[in-house]
DNA sequence: CAGATCACCTGCTTGC
DNA sequence: TGCAAGCAGGTGATCT
């Protein structure tokens, strides 16, 4: 679900109410979200000052005084600023100033305590709003991959996620199965000029909801309006209004005009 | 290294 | 109507 505009828009509306608080304790519920000694992750939490809020890819890195808490909000997780705690509140903090909900019904997500920055988060590639072009366009041609999987592999770049591929590849005009090592110099910069533009507005309207994506105060996002091709199967294309088509790319449903992007 | 397949979960939609 | 199959914003293990 959330990929990175919406992790930040989560990071963006959580942090005022977190940096600065006490967790006086923590509980949780789920062997899949929260891996191992649950009751030793709760110990690690209570009485710990939260001292920043930051997202690296798709990660929500909580900076504490004797470590770091690193959430993954997988496909249906949230964050919830004193939210209500339904059937799927997998993770709850309560904090000197309010409460803070985990919820997620599928459980993909992963809520971890480490001490330093987790192997996770430390092997990821580069942000996509600040890698460079030519560093870019590099480390895209230099692979031997399909363009869609590679930009979905956070290894190679984090934070896009099956909606942003999708996005990035039709505006940049490049066919989800073309070999990265295929595409031309001036396509490859096309595609970061893509993702940057895309990943900014996205942000600027708060994120994309298909179903339950919400912030941290349960607001939806905007950005699904301004989707050209993702969940439009059949619809005209922007350019050419041939129809959208849909296709199996790497196991992920994938969205792209037959026409506009060529193999 | 690249790619396919499967697995982890719940819930909503689709099709017979 | 009812039920089973299929699919969903993600990631990682395993095998070829």
């Amino acid at each position: 679900m959330p990929e990175l505009p919406e992790v930040e828009t989560v990071v963006r509306s959580v942090a005022p109410h977190l940096v600065g608080r006490t967790i006086l304790g923590a509980s949780f519920t789920s062997r899949f979200v929260t891996p191992g000694d649950r009751d030793a992750l709760a110990a690690h939490l209570a009485g710990a000052v939260i001292h920043g809020v930051e997202r690296r890819g798709k990660f929500i890195v909580i900076e504490l005084d004797g470590g770091t808490l690193a959430i993954h909000l997988g496909m249906t997780g949230k964050l919830l600023v004193d939210g209500t705690r339904g059937p799927h509140a997998h993770g709850i903090f309560e904090l000197d100033r309010g409460t803070l909900i985990y919820d997620d019904p599928r459980q993909f997500g992963r809520i971890e305590f480490s001490e330093h920055l987790p192997e996770r988060i430390a092997r990821l590639g580069p942000e996509p709003l600040s890698i460079g072009v030519e560093d870019f366009v590099r480390a895209f041609r230099s692979r031997r991959s399909l363009a869609k999987p590679l930009l979905l592999n956070q290894r190679f770049l984090r934070g896009l996620g099956n909606i942003y591929a999708d996005e990035a590849l039709f505006q940049a005009r490049i066919h989800p199965r073309a070999n990265s090592s295929r595409v031309s110099h001036a396509r490859a910069a096309a595609l970061h000029q893509a993702i940057r533009e895309i990943l900014t507005l996205a942000i600027e309207h708060r994120g994309s909801s298909i179903s339950d994506y919400v912030d941290a105060q349960g607001e939806r996002g905007g950005f699904q309006l301004l989707h050209r091709v993702y969940g439009r199967e059949g619809e005209p294309c922007p350019n050419c209004g041939r129809p959208i088509r849909k296709i199996l790319v790497a196991q992920r449903g994938t969205h792209y005009c037959p026409a506009c992007q060529r193999a």
